[in-house]
DNA sequence: CTGAAAGCGCTTACAG
DNA sequence: CTGAAAGCGCTTACAG
């Protein structure tokens, strides 16, 4: 069907060992015959089948990730970092998204053998022994925001807990008396890990705390919001483990005559662009994500670049969080 | 390194012609063969080569996607349609993004030739010669929001032609007289679109056109909304070429002590998250980019699954466009 | 400088 | 049911 090196090597009038040697700029052909191959492979249209030339060669110069998703802000700003990365390395990216299951995380997995040169993970589904079972031995990796005991991999997440940390101490220092919680995602453990450092802030300053359900929709945190704004005493703050409730839980506060941050103070955590844009302006914890993304694939490549004598450690990195102090949250008079 | 079909062979004494029969379920194998095989699989931790199998059954299972960029509201959900249809199709995703130049897209393309089964494209750099030159013959391919004249390639845009048309038809016939259109970047062909439909629907009705520049951002939409507010007589409506130029425009209308849309209306394009959420909520155009990506990859593998005696049509499918009205374009008193 | 040959890891007729 | 062999399209020592 396609032309191949073949094709070349027959027009040209040379073997197929020339015209690789030829296109591939390795030297040891003459100018002539170069300049003849050129001619024809363009002639031709001549591409090189990618498949064939990495099975020899052992590369690829694509870096696989496993990702649970593909679109919304969150994986938006990864891709971003990651894509930037690459692009500075040369690499193409195969991604492989929306597992339902660990068997489905498995067999994306191991489509990915032979195809990459590294590879970024991050999954729900991925614990040491599924990565042990479904990861070629030897292959470059990184998990994302994907904890794994002991120090087999390289590892990047965010530091929930120290933005959570800041945030709460932000609004105890602030003067706000009674702060409440909207939760995430029960199986989340960005949330989990928000939701402990909001425990431990709280029981330092004696505080009670007050958890409410959420699922990280807009609507969830109205229905928080209204539960809030009924109880009594009334919290003098809340904050929503993103930024999402967080809006919603504004709407519900307002919806219900009362006013931000007068009455009750409002923050999330993500920074969204649309955070700036509420009225008040939210109170965030902004991740970078994308420095998460450019940061794993740096190490990744690092990895990749590795001799045999000389490994790149295995290092757990925490991406810093960073608090965003807003109107919504404006001290209580 | 790796642990390759040989080595499963050898341990469990049998062919490697058995080992891949009885590992892809093609029948042939005694049950007692399969398990002993399977067994040994397991236990050595053998993961199929991708490369040397795709080369021998010509199949991928994974198609390219040449795009400009990998991040933001559109791409986000341009990736949502494109991975969600993929992955009813069993089909992993090779990304390559963000080409400075005809080089290096041309390169980009390239590299995906014998990686993939088949191909979505959108390229500023993409025109008929490019493509001729940088795709393999007889590569299914699916052109998304990239014209080129002929039938050579099936292709899906947005239709803004009628997304603009709908809009100023809009603010015509609520009353406003004096319309004016924010542009976006000048290479752009989206907005070469929009705009020539806003100068289209102004003939028609006998107004004359205002235009202001813009770069799509949101800063470049505050300028034009100042240097708006300062002419006279002073435009009733904007129409700014995307949602963020709306906003920051908003924000020029609201410093300069003006109502929205008692004395200017405003409308944008995208409907952006955002446009629900700033105040007055934003009348905008949407377009539902995750069909177009669906859409596209439906029509790719479409062409894929083709006969050569019975080929999908190569049809230039326009991906229609919806207004969304809201409050800042209320009708004048 | 150039070519014949081996080999990357797999699958698939073809015999037995 | 099973295996030997050919071949997918390339690259790279090895000779000449």
């Amino acid at each position: 069907m396609g032309v191949t090196i073949k094709d070349v090597a027959r027009e040209a009038k040379v073997s197929v060992a020339s015209v690789s040697r030829a296109l591939n700029g390795h030297g040891g052909v003459t100018a002539e015959t170069l300049e003849r191959i050129r001619e024809v492979a363009a002639r031709l249209r001549y591409i090189p089948h990618g498949a064939a030339r990495s099975l020899i060669t052992r590369r690829t110069h694509t870096i696989g990730a496993l990702l649970p998703d593909l679109y919304g802000e969150f994986f938006s700003e990864l891709i971003r970092g990651i894509d930037l990365a690459a692009r500075t390395h040369g690499l193409q990216l195969l991604v492989s998204s929306s597992h339902d299951g660990a068997a489905e995380a498995a067999t994306a997995l191991r489509a990915m053998q032979g195809r990459v040169d590294g590879l970024l993970v991050m999954s729900p589904h991925a614990d040491a022994a599924f990565l042990r079972q479904n990861l070629p031995a030897g292959l470059p990796t990184v998990l994302m925001n994907t904890l794994i005991d002991g120090n087999d991999y390289a590892a990047l997440s965010v530091d929930n807990s120290g933005g959570a940390r800041l945030m709460v101490e932000h609004l105890a220092d602030a003067g706000y008396q009674r702060i409440a919680f909207i939760q995430g995602p029960a199986s989340n453990r960005d949330v989990a890990e928000r939701e402990r450092a909001y425990h431990a802030v709280l029981t330092e300053r004696a505080m009670v705390p007050i958890v409410l359900p959420g699922d990280f929709n807009e609507e969830s945190g109205y229905r928080s919001g209204q539960a809030l704004v009924a109880m009594s005493p009334r919290p003098d703050a809340v904050f929503a483990a993103n930024d999402m409730m967080a809006i919603g839980c504004m709407a519900a506060i307002r919806d219900a005559g009362l006013r931000i941050p007068e009455d009750i103070a409002v923050a999330g955590f993500d920074d969204v662009p649309m955070a700036r844009y509420v009225s008040p302006a939210l109170t965030t914890v902004r991740v970078r994500i994308a420095d998460l993304g450019r940061e794993a694939l740096e190490q990744l490549t690092a990895q990749i670049d590795d001799h045999e004598d000389n490994p790149a450690p295995r290092t757990h990195v925490r991406v810093s969080a960073e608090l965003m102090v807003r109107a919504s949250t404006a001290p209580p008079r």
